[in-house]
RNA sequence: GGUGAGGUGGCUGAGUGGUCGAAAGCAGCGCUUUGCUAAAGCGCCGUACCCCAAAAGGGUACCGAGGGUUCGAAUCCCUCCCUCACCGCCA
């Protein structure tokens, strides 16, 4: 959510900032201006309507205590009341009004974030390693049918398309995976681990900016107000919500295991096949809360941290920064991690790094007391560190062997118990 | 699921219809006293929003959330959320 005050004093400026995402966000931004004076005036004279009320009951109080009557000014308040209620209503529904405008306009791209269009747009920041020297190499699918280590016929019945059920090797592998991520961010990257709730309730989504615009993406209890987290971004970030942290525990940085829960409504037919867009997988989540002005260097430093486990694993990427037309709603600047698929010949993202800002913040009033004791809103970023089935798909189709086995890179054996999987 | 108790400022905790944004204590900040520490005394010490070009200043709201009763609600009534205790059930 953006500062309704940085609205009103540089309407321009933010307007001119949203235009880069490409969009129509200059007409959102006049309708809550608009709102936002109406709101301000009806304001201001319910508060006056309240000083008048206040000042005459008090007189009540006092005349009766003297003996006086008071049926005039009795009557004289209940017409003010009947105004009160009025001009609350008129309040009330502007506000509402107000807070549903801001949530839906996005947050104001980086400075400098490179201006673009959409994906084609984004800049390689860096590599590394370099692509497996393989003839003819399997895709995950055929891999992973053939090593029996997921079933995605079986995946359907039980739950439809896009749930996938891991099996033998291949449900120890994702384990593995797993493991071995907590046990890097928490012991060498200093994350503390986080074990969430799954399920969240609305003002949590709200919070993390899924909610209101991507509701259709998500799925929901329909008799209780609870939403299967997409990402355990949502309860990790949520956790403090509502508080007002000291300076000094800044900044909290939380890794987190969950599964993930997403309808990726919309986007049927794209990448559907294997294991590659499914509704449910695994992931390690890494979350920061920070100062405002340590949030850039907390931001380059997560996304290190995730790199971190492609570079142990030996996998190799590339990392991208989104530009102005692809970032996502709620974020200022973003780093895709993206890890190379022999399988598919191509990089498929495996984590996103974003720094929201005060955005996510604002809207769930996570805030810390600076050295003046003055209340400010904290910065949250997070990315994902790492998503796994596409880290499993690339893991096993950058280390299959002639024969049909996979090898099981070095750091990972510990984890897994083996050298490979045949 | 049942029964009971309860949610007040950073914390503890008083307040059951008017002068209560809210006693008192603790913590915090400033000053005085002091060889240092400690202690004592005095003062300050919530948040959000609105008016004002801004500062100064003024105002409104907030006692878990929402609604109601009333001239007036922290205080009375209703609904919801949450916490605690005990009982039942259960991985």
């Amino acid at each position: 959510m953006l500062d309704i005050r940085l609205i009103r004093e540089q309407p321009d400026f933010v307007k001119s900032r949203l235009a880069t995402r490409g969009g129509d966000d200059a007409a959102k931004i006049d309708e809550v201006l608009r709102v936002d004076a109406d709101r301000r005036k009806a304001e201001t004279a319910l508060q006056q309507c309240n000083a008048d009320r206040k000042r005459l009951s008090k007189e009540i109080g006092g005349k009766r205590a003297q003996g006086e009557a008071t049926e005039q000014i009795e009557a004289r308040v209940r017409e003010i009341g009947d105004e009160i209620g009025l001009l609350n209503d008129q309040v009330t529904l502007l506000d509402e009004q107000q807070k549903q405008l801001l949530l839906g306009i996005p947050n104001l791209p980086h400075a400098n974030a490179p201006v673009g269009k959409d994906a084609n747009d984004n800049p390689v920041i860096r590599a590394w390693g370099e692509k497996p020297n393989l003839e003819a190499p399997l895709d995950h699918v055929a891999l992973g049918t053939t090593l029996k280590l997921f079933d995605l016929e079986r995946g359907a019945k039980l739950s439809g398309s896009g749930f996938i059920c891991f099996t033998g090797a291949g449900a120890r592998l994702e384990r593995a995976l797993i493991q071995f991520m907590l046990d890097l961010h928490t012991r060498e990257h200093g994350y503390l681990e986080m074990s969430p709730p799954f399920l969240v309730r609305r003002e949590c989504m709200v919070g993390t900016t899924q909610l209101p615009k991507f509701e259709e993406d998500m799925y929901g209890l329909e008799d209780q107000q609870l939403f299967l987290a997409p990402t355990a971004e949502v309860p990790v970030t949520n956790f403090h919500r509502e508080e007002i942290l000291a300076a000094a525990e800044l900044p909290k940085k939380f890794a987190a295991y969950t599964p993930c829960f997403r309808r990726e409504a919309g986007s049927a037919g794209r990448e559907t096949r294997g294991i590659i867009r499914v509704h449910q997988f695994d992931k390690v989540e890494l979350v920061k809360i920070t100062l405002p002005e340590e949030s850039n260097a907390e931001h380059e430093s997560l996304t290190a941290n995730a790199e971190r486990v492609l570079q142990l694993l030996g996998l190799h990427y590339r990392v991208i920064e989104l530009c102005t037309g692809d970032l996502g709603f709620g974020s200022v600047k973003t780093y895709d991690i993206e890890v190379w698929s022999p399988g598919q010949g191509a990089f498929l993202e495996v984590s996103s790094c974003s720094n929201y800002e005060d955005f996510q913040a604002r809207r769930m009033n996570l805030r810390f007391k600076d050295v003046a004791g003055k209340n400010r809103f904290c910065h949250t970023l997070n990315g994902s560190g790492l998503a796994l089935p596409r880290l499993f798909a690339a893991l096993i189709e950058t280390y299959q062997q002639a024969d049909g086995s996979v090898r099981i890179p070095e750091k990972l054996q510990p984890y897994f118990g083996a050298a490979e999987i045949r």
